[in-house]
DNA sequence: CATTAATTCAAACAAATGTTTTAATTATAT
DNA sequence: ATATAATTAAAACATTTGTTTGAATTAATG
């Protein structure tokens, strides 16, 4: 058994992970066949139900695989906001906190060929109407999103709880819609290139739902 | 033939549409099968390639029966806003023109029961990694978009084209997002309540993107 | 080297899919 | 009322789906 040798070239588990995220990513969930992603890894169409016993579980593992590293870092800045203001007795600024949560994420894209790919996931995923995926999703983003409503909360003590909730999700329907756009529509939409570097789609977005947080 | 007599019951038409858009938002157009949708109508198997030629035809349909009344609102509205402004010799008002796009479209679904069915399936449909169904309701929606950006254009004259282009898409992503938690997160998520009704829905959403547009 | 375990492979499986067909039924019009 | 068209119905069709099987092959172990 191989499991992660670094010496050997791509595992076959490692090449039916990369294929699937891409496919899942351009198609969906329900729209990747496995015959697909056997073919684009190149292996055999058993060995998708072999390594990982079923296509949800393939679409649990593809999940898992970029989610923990992306929520330890954004749970790492998160908390070092909270934890500054905390030190200088001030309550964290609701900048830092967009910031904290938005730009590893959109930076995310950037970190690997394949992070691309499952980013694009990331953001058709929010909103799938498969309840299988967006599950799978929910649970993984629910602790970290517990974590920025929190500091938020703390950003912002004068606004009400339900208040919050709704900006904090206007907000991430910003970043997912943002997300999906640079996923699906490379190819321009509206007379605008929407290929914008990373780091002024950063600059765009977090003056954007800055103001919207603390509107009024 | 019977093209919409309304002396008669539910046509056999009319009952294929309202099942197959509730199916539509509850799993999405390629987790809804032909046979799930007949059994909802209560019609023969056969009758939807019959009555419409085929599934992707009846997509179509679905879309069209709603997305070209509510058009017609926004593009009112929209208009009327550019017009007053006009006739006053002033540049319209960023909030105004925000009210003017997004309350018909979250009011539209009160307008009917299927209103809302409908109004989830277009929050999922506009990310949907299918581009058998994005590209659907791109038709439909990229000329409204465009009467949008314009006025929006005219409201905020300082500001360069590209920022007010994505600053609409983190506007849009809001609005869907938000669309689709209604539609989909109804039990509740995080301790809030998504079931708020529409007038404050609106009420927050507006001051939100009306900030966003202006911020710096 | 021999033996055992792990992996790959081609083929087949059962279930589900959108669509078509052909006959029965119902409505419409002369 | 009769002929004609429109609709419904049951069954079958050809594909495609995820999964399983059992033999062949490769790698690991003694």
């Amino acid at each position: 058994m191989n499991t992660n040798n670094p010496k050997t070239p791509p595992d076959t588990k490692e090449k039916i992970l990369d294929a699937a995220e891409a496919l899942f990513a351009a198609k969906g969930f329900r729209g990747t066949t496995m015959r697909a992603i056997t073919n684009k890894a190149d292996v055999n169409l058993a060995a998708v139900n072999y390594h990982f016993g079923s296509k949800q579980s393939l679409l649990e593992e593809v999940i898992k695989r970029r989610i923990i590293p992306l929520n330890r870092i954004r749970r790492e800045k998160l908390e070092e906001v909270r934890d500054v203001a905390r030190n200088k007795g001030r309550t964290p600024d609701i900048k830092d906190v967009m910031h904290a949560f938005i730009e590893p994420t959109l930076k995310f894209k950037d970190s690997s060929p394949g992070a691309k790919n499952f980013f694009t996931f990331i953001g058709c995923s929010f909103t799938d109407p498969d309840a299988t995926v967006r599950q799978v999703f929910l649970k993984f983003i629910k602790p970290i999103f517990q974590l920025l409503s929190e500091i938020t909360t703390e950003a912002l003590p004068r606004q009400p709880y339900e208040q919050i909730f709704w900006r904090l999700m206007f907000s991430m329907g910003a970043l997912f819609h943002t997300i999906n756009i640079c996923g699906n529509m490379k190819t321009g939409f509206m007379g605008i290139n929407c290929e914008t570097d990373t780091e002024s789609l950063v600059n765009q977005i977090i003056p954007f739902v800055t103001a919207g947080m603390k509107a009024k």
